[in-house]
DNA sequence: CATGTTTGTAAGTGTGCACTCACAAACAAG
DNA sequence: CTTGTTTGTGAGTGCACACTTACAAACATG
């Protein structure tokens, strides 16, 4: 025994997150999130319940992270008015998701909610991170609107390489958003 | 000879957005576009170069709609202020996607942006949207940003079924948006 | 009618991948 | 040391699917 199943599933989580974000579900053979986690495939299947499981179990893994970065951003906010613990959250959300793992594997995830277990993961994590945004920062229902809105508009800014884009229409788009 | 090779193109066009909007690009055979089309899988590996030829010919389609549609709210404004002409293509854009297959088709596109041809179809797309957007409505650059980050939000709120959600978290995310 | 072109398909082929199973080594407990 | 449990893998199995090929029927043109 190398090392205990427990320790195991977090490591392959963490990989899963990772490859998963690249290129989604469907076209991510659970032999790579093996071959990234360092172990074999057969016990990758032996630690989750199949393929989609493990996809599910990342998403909450991936959801988990995103909760903890905005209630730490939270802490460090200039303020106590809800706008500024919004653009602490905001900007904590920023760094983290500057690697872009968290940030694909959510839309990956948005892609696959024809599936019903993932649609209901994408809900269970949404539901965690706005309720806590909303009541920690006193904010009101149209400024957590905005604020998921302009993350939303993040994936769309990241996927497309618009940061990447100089033309005028891009340059509107990306306008003031933090470093993705 | 039934039909022209052209009019069949159109016809697969249809069916691909239709069908790859349910499942994704990659969880979805060929043979499901060909079915929907009511032609044999073979003869779309004849009127497009691949799967990926078709999609990407599909996301082309997607995007040509979604602009005319809101070429044509724009038409419909009540004046011609810059946020009622916003207003006005929101409008015919959530009337547009009410069925939605457009929706559903620009995450998926999204979500296979690692292919850099899908990658440059997305971006194509909202070249397209956004400039017209811009100088239709001579809107100003926050404003064009608000426009598409709400459109964003849109996707959310369809993909992870919160317009069923009682819960108020989820009822501030959909607060006000146009029927989806 | 003969010849050529376009539309259309049935029947493969090869490969990649989800999932299983038989088996082995490390550790624990008596 | 023996017996049992947990960790771990190599070697399959079966199926789905992207793409091809050989062939046929519809139409056009002379």
């Amino acid at each position: 025994m190398r090392s205990t199943a427990e320790a195991r599933r977090v490591t392959v989580l963490n990989a899963a997150v990772s490859v998963f974000a690249r290129a989604g579900f469907h076209a991510t053979p659970v032999t790579a999130v093996a071959a990234a986690a360092g172990i074999s495939e057969a016990y990758v299947f032996r630690l989750f319940s199949g393929k989609l499981g493990l996809f599910v179990a990342a998403a909450g893994a991936c959801f988990d992270r995103i909760a903890d970065a905005i209630e730490a951003g939270a802490e460090r906010a200039g303020g106590d008015s809800p706008e500024e613990i919004l653009d602490a959250m905001g900007g904590a959300y920023a760094e983290l998701i500057a690697d872009r793992d968290l940030l694909l594997f959510q839309v990956q995830a948005q892609a696959v909610t024809d599936i019903p277990e993932v649609a209901e993961a994408v809900r269970a994590g949404y539901r965690r991170v706005a309720t806590f945004v909303q009541s920690r920062a006193r904010a009101s229902d149209a400024q957590v609107q905005q604020f998921f809105a302009y993350g939303q508009l993040c994936h769309l800014i990241v996927t497309a390489g618009l940061e990447q884009v100089p033309e005028p229409w891009a340059r509107a788009l990306t306008a003031g958003i933090r470093h993705p």
